[in-house]
RNA sequence: GGCGACAUCGCCAAGUGGUAAGGCAAGGGUCUGCAAAAUCCUCAUCCCCAGUUCGAAUCUGGGUGUCGCCUCCA
């Protein structure tokens, strides 16, 4: 199994630093808002990770934790002019909503920043105690220019960044690149006592001080989008690495941004979208299927056009399973052998960091073989089998049952209710009449009127169904 | 200005030295009263130029273009 590692740039063989055992640690949302779209990604991309390591066998542990004190989330507060933690009750609940609508597995641990203001201390004060850091006026700094590695993990080199400052020198700090440890609050915000000052710590403290606690103080991976490079995954490196010494993380992986019609998402360009949102408008599978059909350290476009074929392709997906009743043959299918040499193309695909999109290849490939009805109905369900399996290596087909009856839905078992129901029953059972009848013309007039009104009838032998 | 990526069929997307996976769309056939659905078939030499090599989409150099980071950000 191959990973890349930004830190390396080079794909790496995976070696756990304990037999069988992986430890991750992928960065959370900051809990002001509902997570957006491009939050999605790497929640979706690392949940895939972590199920395809148990795949593999692994024991996973798996930690993402809740950014519950911030900046953002003050401001977010005072605007709603409400307690901070009514806003961060609200959307840590929405996240754990969302993430569970996403089909992504709850983590092993969700440590709160909150929740860790003390170990945050006491880790700030060895720091400042080893000379990484020096106070100003009640706020912390860490002294970049103190770790003779700072800048290898986003290939920055201090006189660069110093060229190209752009912020306003802070002119307490002793370089520009020197980052905020601990900050001293204005009266109202939340704050903490510390030897510095009444505060609250700084974002990049608590990744650090959280997954040193719960996966040690070396551990195999860590996980965020490449924007977290730096400065967040630097001053991580930055600070660990001062105090204990020691390399932190094995593999740091990294994944690409997403774009909205070729666009930077942002609210100022109106194309912001949450995950809430697009799950009203598109089913889990074709979210996911969207995330993984591009290699997840690739850039990738969220447009309407992509979002179609995502939900065309994991139709297909369906039909096939369809194609062999596996409902009906459920039992039978899933004491089927699964099609060796398929699994291990996906395999390979999969142990070569991850490569989603071959991965898909390999199913669509099993599909064919699941509606080839010249293959023996063994083979077809094997194939249906391996399907199946494969694709809940990826998360896939977690409403299985629910895919499979909707494409079976007749007019009377689909989503309208009550008298809309019976209503357009009624209109299909006089297109059915006036089919009998020859009478084209009044058929086909039933069948665009209802199509006009969004309403598609597909013919089949047992009679029209409706699709929305 | 500094640093780092990427550029493959109409669209999306694999492929890291041995002769271009897959999906969508499109075209054609079957089926159907017609259509839809379903199903079968067809469909690229890899941004440009110059090199290295028996051989390059894959390596090197130079262009051109797109994007990201350098500031809170997945």
């Amino acid at each position: 199994m191959k990973i890349f590692d930004t830190l390396s740039r080079d794909k790496k063989a995976f070696v756990p630093i304990e037999q069988n055992k992986v430890k991750i640690y992928v960065c959370g949302p900051t809990v002001y808002n509902y997570f957006h779209i491009g939050n999605a990604r790497p929640f979706v991309f690392f949940d895939v990770v972590r199920r395809y390591f148990l795949y593999k066998g692994y024991e996973v542990t798996f930690v993402q934790n809740l950014t519950d004190i911030d900046d953002k989330i003050i401001a977010q507060a005072q605007k709603e002019d409400v307690d901070i933690s009514k806003i961060t009750d609200k959307y840590i609940k929405a996240f754990f909503e969302d993430t569970k609508a996403l089909n992504i597995m709850p983590a092993d641990e969700n440590p709160k920043a909150t929740d860790y203001i003390q170990e945050m201390i006491d880790f700030l004060a060895k720091l400042e105690k080893l000379g990484y850091a020096y106070a100003v006026d009640g706020d912390l700094y860490f002294e970049v220019s103190k770790f003779a590695d700072y800048g290898k993990l986003s290939c920055k080199k201090l006189e660069d960044l110093r060229a190209g400052a752009r912020v306003e020198a802070n002119l307490s700090k002793r370089n520009p690149a020197d980052f905020t440890l601990w900050k001293s609050s204005k009266p109202g915000e939340p704050s903490w006592k510390s030897p510095w000052s009444v505060g609250r710590p700084g974002w990049h403290s608590e990744c650090v001080v959280m997954s040193q606690d719960l996966l040690g103080e070396n551990f195999d991976i860590h996980g965020g989008g490449v924007d977290l490079t730096f400065p967040h995954h630097e001053n991580e490196i930055a600070q660990a690495e001062a105090v204990t010494g020691k390399q932190f993380v094995n593999y740091w992986m990294h994944n690409g941004f997403l774009n909205i019609e070729g666009e930077k998402m942002s609210k100022s360009l109106d194309n912001f979208f949450t995950a809430r949102d697009i799950l009203k408008q598109y089913d889990v599978d074709t979210i996911r299927f969207f995330f993984l059909s591009k290699h997840y350290r690739s850039p990738i476009d969220f447009n309407k056009k992509i979002m179609q074929e995502s939900k065309v392709a994991i139709h297909n997906f369906i039909s096939a399973l369809n194609s062999v009743d596996y409902l009906a043959n459920r039992e039978q299918i899933e004491k089927s052998d699964l099609l060796e040499e398929e699994v291990a193309t996906f395999v390979e695909a999969m142990d070569d960091d991850f490569n989603t999109a071959k991965a898909l290849a390999v199913l669509f490939g099993v599909a064919r073989k699941i509606k080839k009805e010249s293959d023996s109905e063994a083979l077809r369900f094997q194939a249906a089998y391996t399907l199946v399996h494969l694709g809940r290596v990826l998360g896939l087909f977690s409403k299985l049952e629910e895919q499979i009856q909707g494409l079976d839905k007749t007019v009377d078992e689909t989503a309208l209710e009550g008298l809309e129901s019976q209503l357009i029953e009624l209109l299909l059972s006089y297109r059915n009449d006036a089919k009998t009848e020859k009478n084209w013309a009044l058929a086909d007039k039933i069948r665009d009127d209802l199509q006009k009104l969004g309403l598609k009838i597909v013919d089949t032998k047992d009679g029209a169904r409706i699709e929305r």
